[in-house]
Parts: structure tokens; C-alpha cells; sequence
DNA sequence: GAAATAGTGTCTCTAAGACATTATATT
DNA sequence: AATATAATGTCTTAGAGACACTATTTC
């Protein structure tokens, strides 16, 4: 065995065979009250045709800026545009199998973004084929993406429970009917309304009041709501806990 | 910008500058009923002197794989060895920054490890200068490796509150007041013991019962502890909350 | 008016935590 | 005997969820 000094003292890089560390984004965002992916499509091969995460090699900068970068990019929004600026942006694991890439071996740093509704990346953009998919349609992506987005998915929706990150699906003034639309979006299942509306006001520091309502009330009626911005909590407690499945538990 | 299939199709290794990908491990255990980690002691420049994690490069395994491979080295327990089954490990978080290392770039995927009470890793192997450090001597550390502990540390206490993997440092067969103690030394803070008995009995699939007890009592006083042993539950249903403090939700 | 939504009130049940108590072992 | 620990009991309070209800707005 070799101990972390005597590795790196006689690391002859030649001597290995290359490799390359990318970064992959799983960005989502919230479309037609749908919990959507951004997905590019490939041309070549291998995995011509098929769908993908959006990534790219990491340069001489941190990985973070990597994928700030890749997802500026792919959504074609340049970064100092003010959606960019709330956009979430978290690691989540690094893929490194062997023989996860044919051809050679590619770490890849995987990123979980949350983002409010952004532009379609067609339109204005140089990312041709990038675009947004709701995330029970985005299935047999290229390479292990599959694993990788299911791993973003249950990321995100565990961070619901016990943080405020859904608000970084919302704009910066939203309605409490806006915020648990969300969180029925990510979950996958209603929410009782007068409950989910009562908690989320007795969790200190998750949203504060504007002091103002929306101009209009719902489209098919309903009194006009109040609008909220985020508070200052980091971690929501007591946390808003998914319905429980025993399935989940075991 | 290009999307994945052009950036890879073009990518000629020999154009880029080198770049290592190793793992660290931040492994600990529970010894004196403190929380320590595995350090090893650097020889050579650069960081001389000082300590760091264990770790190494990554060769042609699965990244979960080389951890394994790093951790049973630095300990001296061969793979297969039963100490070495029990240890959990699990994927941490990716260090990347360019100048994290002085003399070339090197991405380090860390991970953490779980186990219980290991020989010390001086005692007959090749470890020669590794061992247990409690948590909170572990200081100035070699590189990022202050960060990366105390990301491993975070992620460990909250995992104790969701999760049974208190279970993973103590024995297969442990007392309700061993398991108590787990949680006092990863959170630093002593818990109400009837409390947390009935607790911890009370949570489904945490801990079922061997049907034996101790062969004798505390050292000091007190009857025969029941044994327990790991239960099916994958996660904590209700959850064992910290000690609530106002610092860690702002 | 019909329907939908915002927001509040009320009730029940679970669980957390403070604290007390009993039993059993050790030195 | 003194002391420590295991394990259980009791009480209070916070919070989750079910459900009802009112007020307000749109079509």
C-alpha cells in the first residue's frame, strides 16, 4: 500500500491511462404544474438519438463553475441574467464506473439544479437541441443518466421536506397555492390545501408576507391571495414531511 | 457552447492538461466514547508534517471500489476480513478546485465510513502512520481535507436522525445504552435515557431484540442490559431529531 | 348563480420531552 | 450501603392531518 504522500510524490501521470472529469446537470424545473428535466439530444454515437443530461468537461475553473457554466449553456441564458441568478445549484454524487462511457473513462460530477420556469433553450439560443421534459417521459437517456436523474429526483424531493427550496421553483413573489403546487409536482401527490397553508406560515423563516395579493384571483375563481417572498430559514423546522409510505421506509 | 455527443467525439486526451482522480475516506468510529477519524501522517512536502485523510488514486474499479480498497490498506483489515463487512461507507462529495492540490489538478471524490470500534491500524500492517484521532484534535489538516472531514461530520450527524446507521458503530449484538452513546459522541451532546429508550423501541424496524441480555451489569451499578440487534428499517419513521438549535435552521 | 380557491377554525391522535419511579446490578 | 444504570410510567405540550366552514373571486 502506498499512503496519500508517497502516491502522489511518484505520480507519473503517462503512466495511466487518461481520463477525463466532466460535470452533468440535472436541472428541473416546474412547467404546466409538471416537474420537467433539460434534456439534450444526442447525434452521434455512441447513443445517437438518444436523449441525455446536459454536461461538459470541466476547464481549469471549480467544479461549481462548471456547472453554472454547462447549464448557462444549455439553456442559453447568459449567466448575470437575472433567472440565472436564482437558480439553485448543488452537487450530488460523482459516476465513475469504468465502464460507464465506451470509449473512455469519464468521472462525471453530477449537479442538481432547481430553477423557476425559464425560456424554451430553442429559442435565441446555440443549444439546438436542448429542451425540457417532464420527468415521467424522460426515460433510456444515454450513458447511466437514467441512474443519475433518479438519484437528482429523490435528491430534490427529500430536500423539499427540510429546506425552502421550493421557492426556488417559484418566482421571487408567489402564492402559497403557487408554493404547494410545487410541492405537488415534485412528490407526485395533492396536498391537503388549508394544512399545507397553516404550516407553511407557523415554519419560522420560510416565507415572509409582501404585504401585497395577486391582481386578479384563480382562473376559474377564488378570492385574490396574498403574495410571500422567501425567508431567511436554511433549514425549515419543523420539517414538512411527505405523506408517509411504508415502502419508503424499508 | 457544445452539447455532449460534440464535445466528446473531438476530445483528444493528449490536448488537455493532466488530471488525477483519487478518493479520500473519512472514516470513523467510536473509541472511548469519542468520535474519532482515521488520519495519516504526511512525510514529504508538500504538507509535511501534517496529517491527512487516507486516500489514493483510483484504478480500474468503481470508485465505490477504490474507497473499499483505500480504507481496508490504511486500516490493515483485509477485504473479506469481518470487521470490514459490518463498515458502511457511502459516497460524501466531490473536491475539485483547481488549486487544491499544489502541484497538479486533482479531483478527489470523498466518502465516508462508518464502523465499529477497528484495531488500532498500527498494530501488524502496513499502515505504519495511520491512526484514530478524535474529531475535535483533528485539526490543520493536509489540503482541503479540514473541509471534507467536517462535511463528513455534518452529513454523519444528520444521518443519525433518519437513519439507523447508529447501528453501524456499534457491535452486531448492542445494548439500547451503547446505541445512546453513539448518538452522545457524534452529536456532542448526552441524551436522556429513558427517553431515548422508549424511543428508539418504539420506532418500527430500528433495533428488534435477541431475546439475551449482558452477561453482566454497568461497570459501575445497574442490572443486565437487553440485547438488540439491527432491525429492516432503512430509515427512521418518526425521525430521531437533534436537540433543536436555533443556529443550525438560520 | 355555480364553481373554484384562499384562508381559518376545530377536533383528534401521535409523538417529544420533562420528570419520576422501580428494579437490578456493581463496588 | 451507596451508587449507577435499565426500563417503565405519567404528564404536558407541540404538531400533523382530517374535516368543516366562511369569504371572495371568476365565468
Amino acid at each position: 500500500m502506498q499512503d496519500q504522500d508517497s502516491y502522489l510524490a511518484g505520480y507519473n501521470p503517462s503512466k495511466y491511462p487518461s481520463l477525463a472529469v466532466t460535470v452533468d446537470v440535472v436541472a428541473l424545473t416546474i412547467r404546466d404544474a409538471k416537474l420537467c428535466v433539460l434534456l439534450v439530444e444526442r447525434g452521434a454515437q455512441p447513443f445517437a438519438g438518444q436523449r441525455a443530461l446536459p454536461g461538459g468537461f470541466v476547464k481549469e475553473e471549480t467544479l461549481d463553475d462548471a456547472a453554472k457554466r454547462e447549464l448557462a449553456e444549455e439553456t442559453g441564458v447568459k449567466p448575470g441574467h437575472g433567472d440565472l441568478e436564482r437558480v439553485h445549484l448543488e452537487q450530488l454524487k460523482t459516476y465513475g464506473n469504468p465502464d460507464r462511457d465506451p470509449r473512455m473513462r469519464i468521472v462525471s460530477v453530477a449537479y442538481l439544479a432547481f430553477a423557476p420556469s425559464l425560456p424554451d433553450p430553442t429559442a435565441g439560443s446555440d443549444a439546438a437541441l436542448a429542451y425540457w421534459v417532464p420527468v415521467d417521459e424522460a426515460k433510456d437517456l444515454a450513458f447511466d443518466h437514467d441512474d443519475v436523474l433518479a438519484d437528482g429526483l429523490e435528491r430534490a424531493r427529500a430536500k423539499l421536506e427540510y429546506t425552502p427550496l421550493a421557492t426556488a421553483f417559484v418566482n421571487e413573489e408567489f402564492t402559497i397555492g403557487e408554493l404547494r403546487q410545487v410541492y405537488a409536482s415534485v412528490w407526485g401527490e395533492d396536498l391537503h390545501a388549508g394544512n399545507f397553508h397553516r404550516k407553511v406560515l407557523s415554519v419560522p423563516g420560510f416565507v415572509e408576507s409582501t404585504g401585497t395579493t395577486t391582481s386578479r384571483g384563480g382562473e376559474r375563481g377564488g378570492p385574490k391571495a396574498k403574495l410571500y417572498r422567501a425567508g431567511d430559514a436554511k433549514l425549515l423546522h419543523p420539517a414538512l414531511l411527505r405523506p408517509t409510505r411504508e415502502d419508503r421506509v424499508r
